[in-house]
DNA sequence: GTGAAAGCGCTAACAC
DNA sequence: GTGTTAGCGCTTTCAC
């Protein structure tokens, strides 16, 4: 109802538009609009009190009609199958920055594992209001990355594998290496391993391929993987802490080390060990991926992924691919990981036989 | 180059527009455009052939045209000063998924502290893209609110404080009060109190208000406050681990509970206790604020903030107040906190004098 | 360098 | 119930 009373007012005070812009200077609304995007000739002079005029007003475009118009729209998708975790969180966090600080919007997908796979894929991608995203952890399907590439979206994947599409990867399978191979390097035989769960088939192919590294390492090694060492949790402190309690709980049976594929868990190993009594990193080394602020307090080694790095990374790259309006298909970009050595691993030496 | 030459075939193989589905059926655009949206009357049996012939061609709607033509955009920001803290990355991640669930978008504001206050309140306000908002931990000023509802965006607040707009509070001056009144319950007289950093002005009003529920609750209970207890950390474990060793370092002066603005910090304050040999909890009390898994893990006495189903709410509300287009001017909820005692509080009793 | 005019793809009155 | 007709507010040829 008021709506209608208004409508005989016509606009009584909403936003400024283009034409109010024009017609304040006295110009076309094409001459404004050339000279607020900066596409298309407009001499320096008329550019300066369009710009002031429309300060002034405190103009500013409509998103939708100049997408609709235009079919760029500012705004670029960022696909991941968690939010509240530290590594996504952080992630996220750089992206959304780089983006914010470009002018561009942040529009967040988060598939809460497989929950919203399909209609994120399928929808956000039809509609075609992204002008790019970014896509990490995730194993999408040769269909999904063709559909999005059909769509005419640029792509850039984190860590994920992205048939075509640029990625920048951290290189799983080598942290796994050389996280293990410091280990092997400081003495140690028995190494446990805890890993995250196994893939849901196409999310986050990460912890197969550290646990791949691990494996490898150790048999390069000639060392024997025993399968009660092999853990499988879910990232989390709480459930590395657990299951770490009672794998040390038989002295004869124990690692001497052990590598986890976050640093929460391998935090909730240390903590565990600890509360078993045992001194760390005297009795049990342990070494994590991801630099989390967590192992920072400890002094737990760790391998650096560089999340936000990599966040900010992957909306540059995005961003310079919608400048030069390529695609820019296939570029793999390999963010080596940053090995930083702290105080919770140890040589083996003092701990030969636990008592 | 490549756009010219395809504009003579004119739309290869383009998304199918509203146009394609209605010649489909054999109806005009207008009907398609009811049936699909649900808006305005449409025989059911037209209704089932449309959304047949949508569903067939891979039909779906244009967001910014339909944005731009309805003044609705599907869209609705969520605005906070952190996304790489667990607080808010749950809050998002409950808020997100509830709207995408909802088949709307999320656009996320991240202000990294203040950095992008001004640009981001002031752009994405203007621009309206926007149905609504969703503005975590922030204390808007009066103009800022008033700009945001002169744009008519409804608006809910979490935890910070909105004049005006509907606010989810988690009441955190009362936390601090019941916090603090646990330990006082069991006998603590000497109670340390680790916040967050002053709060720069106009964000996250929540650690002071703890803090003076705190102080509110001590000096209720005529107990003293010792300046040296007062600590100021940054919401994280390793802030508040260093704070907190140095402050047990002395044991003479040692507090026998510690109240935490946030569970990593508790859980800092609680290793760092453990570290100089103290027994948790004969030696030292600690409670927390905010359910943090990590805390799970220990048995740590905390407050839950239930900070995932508040986003869930706020999001719930932000929809229903889109559809009753009502503004819903300053409802508030309080969300009562929920009291987890467990292992890490105890009485005071066997450690009344410390060695 | 600038203006006129034709859309971008959809929704919303309003007639029928 | 359904079709017709105007736009939504901007961008972009294309002339000038």
């Amino acid at each position: 109802m008021i709506a209608r009373e208004l409508s005989a007012t016509r606009r009584p005070q909403g936003p400024p538009r283009l034409k109010d812009v024009a017609s304040k200077v006295g110009m076309s609304t094409a001459t404004v609009s050339r000279a607020l995007t900066g596409r298309g000739p407009v001499s320096p002079g008329t550019k300066r009190r369009i710009e002031a005029a429309a300060k002034e007003l405190g103009f500013v475009a409509s998103y939708h009609a100049s997408s609709l118009a235009s079919g760029r729209s500012r705004n670029i998708g960022v696909v991941l199958p968690y939010v509240d975790r530290w590594f996504f969180a952080t992630v996220l966090d750089g992206i959304a920055s780089t983006l914010t600080a470009a002018g561009y919007d942040a529009a967040l997908y988060n598939l809460q594992g497989e929950n919203f796979r399909e209609s994120v894929l399928t929808d956000f991608l039809l509609r075609k209001r992204l002008d790019a995203a970014a896509v990490v952890s995730l194993r999408l399907t040769p269909g999904e990355t063709e559909q999005l590439f059909s769509a005419g979206i640029p792509l850039v994947g984190i860590g994920g594998s992205l048939e075509g599409a640029p990625t920048i990867s951290v290189g799983d399978l080598n942290a796994g290496l050389r996280a293990t191979n410091h280990l092997i390097q400081l003495g140690h035989c028995r190494i446990a391993f805890i890993g995250g769960p196994p893939e849901a088939g196409r999310s986050f192919p990460m912890s197969s391929d550290r646990r791949r590294g691990f494996e490898r390492a150790m048999s390069t090694a000639g060392l024997p993987i025993h399968e009660r060492d092999q853990l499988v949790s879910d990232f989390t402190f709480l459930g590395a802490y657990q299951q770490v309690k009672n794998l040390l709980a038989e002295p004869e049976q124990r690692p001497t080390a052990v590598f986890a594929a976050s640093d929460e868990m391998a935090t909730g190993a240390i903590l565990a060990a600890r509360d078993l009594g045992l001194d760390v990193p005297r009795d049990l080394s342990a070494i994590g991926i991801d630099a989390h602020p967590i192992g920072g307090t400890f002094g737990l080694t760790t391998i650096d992924r560089r999340a936000r790095r990599r966040g900010t990374h992957a909306a540059q790259l995005l961003l310079r691919q919608l400048v030069s309006r390529g695609t820019g298909h296939g570029d793999h970009e390999l963010h080596r990981a940053h090995f930083i050595a702290r105080s919770w691993t140890a040589p083996l030496g003092s701990n030969s036989s636990p008592a």
